[in-house]
DNA sequence: ACCATTATTGAACACCGTTCATTAACAACT
DNA sequence: AGTTGTTAATGAACGGTGTTCAATAATGGT
């Protein structure tokens, strides 16, 4: 088609991202940048604008991908034990991921977003994966109707992620000396603790 | 002393630290830069380096008078009400401060901070106003001991913290529909209901 | 009148995201 | 074979960032 074309454009296209996550893994968000991603995979900066949008876009890439991994995560835990042993189980592994991979934690929440502009698949597989926390603490206390499981579940949710915010943040020692593992499980049960089991 | 010396070093101090919360208040935490104070107070960037070593010093100034204003804005709270209720309201009061001044709880937890240095009367604000939070809760609960109420007070920080980060970073409607004032209470119940009124 | 002191600054450095006209290689048509 | 059109890739620029530092300029003291 054109010059040389090094790479067709969705080879070049996951070139690009995995380059990213790795840059993420082993620099963290700080060592990101456009130049940066196309110094290793052999292009120019304003080559990553001939396949994303914007940096913003590219995140949004690395974010579907950090989602599908979390959910493949959840799939494969076991399910044995009481719901709120399987509860436990959960939690502990959204944590103990995020802080393996702190930066995909930041490129998920960091930054201040745009407004009025999730795009639909963001949204669902946000919600897919809450769902699986309610549908866990339903069968933990079977008298909580659907919506109130999912109120449950958001707040569970909305709790561990400050967790996680100061711990990959490097200032919850500021706040506690309790782990975010010790923490997050406190508050699950204080959830659990209000409801028969 | 010198050139003109414009203003005497403390003056000049005042106001750039003035400017800084101006600036956050009405541009938010993108808009403050070394230049655009500099611009403001009418010096020169370099100039802002003759007062502060570094921006991220600037902001540590400006997140120690953010942390009195919440320590006298908790001070001016009626004592009147259950324990509970004392709770509810300070809980309510620090989120709306900081749903009024997004950008000062940004300057307060953003950016990655440098480890191993965070000043003691940083430290020691912090653990005043949880200090409040634990003797609330004791008196909620007589029968917990310090620790164990500061335990407490910790993890209902914690988890407040995470509905302010996802509020103020645009993110908490990704996760539920509930309001942030709507969860923390929701939270604060779940963990009064587990101690005896 | 001179000098030392020092607050202030302009200019630079190395980055950042982003844009765009130019270049270079190929496909296709005469 | 020669020409033209298409287009991937890029170099260079724009305006921004935090930060440093040698040069400047005004003052107080001698």
């Amino acid at each position: 088609m054109s010059r040389p074309q090094r790479l067709p454009r969705e080879e070049l296209r996951q070139s690009i991202l995995e380059t990213a996550r790795e840059i993420l893994r082993h620099e963290g968000v700080e060592g990101l940048s456009a130049r940066a991603i196309a110094r290793r995979v052999g292009y120019t900066a304003a080559s990553i604008y001939n396949v994303f949008d914007s940096m913003s876009d590219l995140l949004m890439e690395v974010n579907r991908d950090t989602l599908a991994r979390i959910g493949s995560l959840f799939a494969q835990l076991p399910a044995t034990g009481t719901p709120r042993d399987r509860l436990h189980r959960l939690c502990g592994e959204y944590i103990r991921f995020m802080q393996d991979n702190p930066a995909l934690f930041g490129a998920l929440f960091g930054g201040t977003r745009q407004r009025e502009a999730f795009p639909d698949w963001y949204v669902q597989a946000i919600r897919a994966l809450l769902g699986q926390v309610g549908g866990l603490l339903r069968e933990h206390a079977p008298a909580l109707d659907e919506s109130q499981a999912m109120e449950l579940a958001e707040q569970l949710y909305v709790a561990i992620h400050g967790t996680l915010a100061l711990d990959l943040g490097r200032r919850l020692d500021l706040v506690t000396g309790q782990s975010a593992q010790g923490i997050a499980g406190a508050m699950l049960d204080a959830v659990l603790a209000r409801y028969p089991s």
